[in-house]
DNA sequence: TTGAAAGCGCTACCAG
DNA sequence: CTGGTAGCGCTTTCAA
């Protein structure tokens, strides 16, 4: 692993690693001879500038952490992979940590990125954080931070999507298909993603003036198997819903599962709309309507909002990332939806 | 960004660096009292070793690079995950790139990895990467490097499944189920993986005298339209095939998505098995047939291989993750087959 | 146009 | 047990 210095080429030359290191940065100072020469030796030893030796300097890293609580969700690695672009795009490199939706890992993987001492970390949280010290401190230090998807009021910018008003859409939705049970399943409460989707889906039985009947909604551990013995649950009523409408992959997929396992039939039967990525829909067996997420963008908004704040800019922003429902096969087709 | 370095801590207490520096890395020759009041300030003033000091000193950066050619593909994701666990638990950080998939960006991946001074590099080839001079020039520079999946003999560790076998296996799991015309849909001839499976499938063509017909094996560009277009030629055939093998997830998908879209029914007119991951089989519908890899194990190994390497050790290795056929709904049930 | 020297934070080595 | 000093590779400032 050895690698050429200025120095080396310096003593080469017999010139003093000072005149190379402004030759190299292609700066004033330099006759066009000697240039020419520490140049040309640079590129033949391969030099690199030592990335340390730079950061020692000027304590810049080019480097981001991101934090996410599962890195094989594909949800989670869309985002990650349009943050990545991004960020290389812009000179930077991504350390990438796995919280195991842990909030205990969650703080020791920020903890770690600190101590690399990246520009700025891009978090997703854990369902179980309800403490943000960790976050909290970071802000205090001066290191930038950006949240999405789960996020929290404490002054820390974020990319959302528009949690409410899609839950609205997608209840309007199921309600104008008939539907009249409909169940919600999200996760913790302690969430403010799942109580804004929630609001949503409330608001929309109201304006419907449909009775909201606390048994159907369900927000606990997001997992698959809670999703199924909810599911189950809700499936053994003695007034079953007829439609679900499920915040979180996981939970969707195991929705789909349990009602298919009951014999029940998607749509006829029951309905259902789900939170999940393009990919996750598409494989799915009947193919789940759902609400899509532009997650390329959301990781690009990320992404800037950090580098925003990389560069000074110390104001908190909330970016919304409209998203929209998207008919697949989990729902009644639309006779005369609004939506088009 | 401020934190706290040893000058800070000596200049307090009106010793020197030196002292202190032993003191926080818990070296012999400070009194413990005065060791208490440097690691009392340490720990009030949160001090934090500064990781390019630390690295310029050592040129060590506890930080490996991984290169994959989808960051969103599960198969790859739930291997990065189990590599950056791996990895975290043994004191390194984990950077990622993600080249698309394309020869280009892979070597502007590793370019920017060796710059960033990793310690080592992970890699999974992009499909059309055939000039391995990159890596052979990370070999030569002592970098260690480990490839999964996509490998190719330039003496490099590697970790890889039994290619060969897996589709023996499942070649021969078709045939026992009244298969005769298997059609094979892999990626390029000239990556390693194609030609291993490939090379099975004939095998077990032969061994069962099944006669080989060259117009129902489709070794091309690895996509989802690839793989559709194949699929549709090959259901266009006069004799169209009764069983499809497919390598690579997008492949298998596209395949199902075929068949269906044609009104034939799987397996009761066409069986599929498919080189997939486990999540993908389960969402997929019906649920493939598949050649199971313990893509957690994949992880460890590599970063295993990483670490013996980082550690000096210069053998060079191939592990082989043994995989098996797992039989789902896109296979008729077995009879008497040997696989349990 | 070029060189010398200091310094980023840390460690290693040799003195006292 | 503690201090001083040099040096990792690079940049910056000041002097020549």
């Amino acid at each position: 692993m050895k690698t050429i210095s200025q120095r080396d080429i310096a003593k080469q030359l017999g010139v003093n690693v000072s005149t190379v290191s402004r030759a190299l940065r292609g700066l004033d100072g330099v006759s066009p001879d000697l240039r020419k020469q520490i140049e040309q030796l640079a590129k033949a030893g391969g030099y690199r500038p030592n990335p340390f030796a730079v950061s020692l300097r000027y304590d810049t890293t080019r480097t981001i952490g991101i934090v996410v609580p599962d890195v094989a969700f594909n949800h989670n690695a869309q985002i990650m992979k349009s943050i990545e672009a991004e960020a290389r795009n812009a000179g930077y490199m991504c350390i990438i940590t796995d919280s195991n939706d842990l909030y205990e890992n969650e703080v020791n993987c920020v903890e770690l990125l600190v101590n690399m001492h990246v520009e700025g970390i891009i978090v997703c949280m854990s369902q179980d954080t309800t403490d943000f010290s960790h976050l909290e401190r970071l802000k205090r230090a001066h290191i930038p931070v950006v949240l999405f998807d789960r996020v929290a009021d404490i002054g820390i910018s974020s990319v959302i999507i528009n949690d409410s008003a899609t839950a609205v859409e997608a209840t309007t939705f199921l309600i104008d298909g008939g539907a009249r049970r409909i169940a919600f399943l999200g996760g913790s409460n302690q969430m403010k993603q799942t109580v804004d989707r929630k609001h949503g889906y409330l608001e929309a039985l109201r304006q419907h003036h449909i009775p909201i009947r606390k048994e159907l909604v369900k927000c606990h551990h997001i997992s698959f198997n809670s999703g199924l013995t909810d599911t189950m649950e809700l499936l053994d009523l003695p007034e079953p819903p007829d439609a679900f409408l499920a915040t979180h992959g996981l939970l969707a997929i195991s929705v789909l599962q349990a009602i298919t396992s009951r014999g029940l039939r998607i749509p006829d039967d029951i309905s259902v709309i789900g939170y999940i990525s393009d990919w996750v829909s598409e494989m799915s067996h009947p193919r789940i309507s759902f609400v899509k997420q532009n997650l390329k963008e959301i990781g690009v908004k990320a992404f800037r909002l950090l580098l925003d704040q990389m560069n000074g800019d110390d104001s908190i922003q909330q970016v919304v990332v409209k998203a929209r429902l998207e008919l697949r096969d989990s729902t009644p087709k639309a006779k005369n939806s609004l939506i088009t």
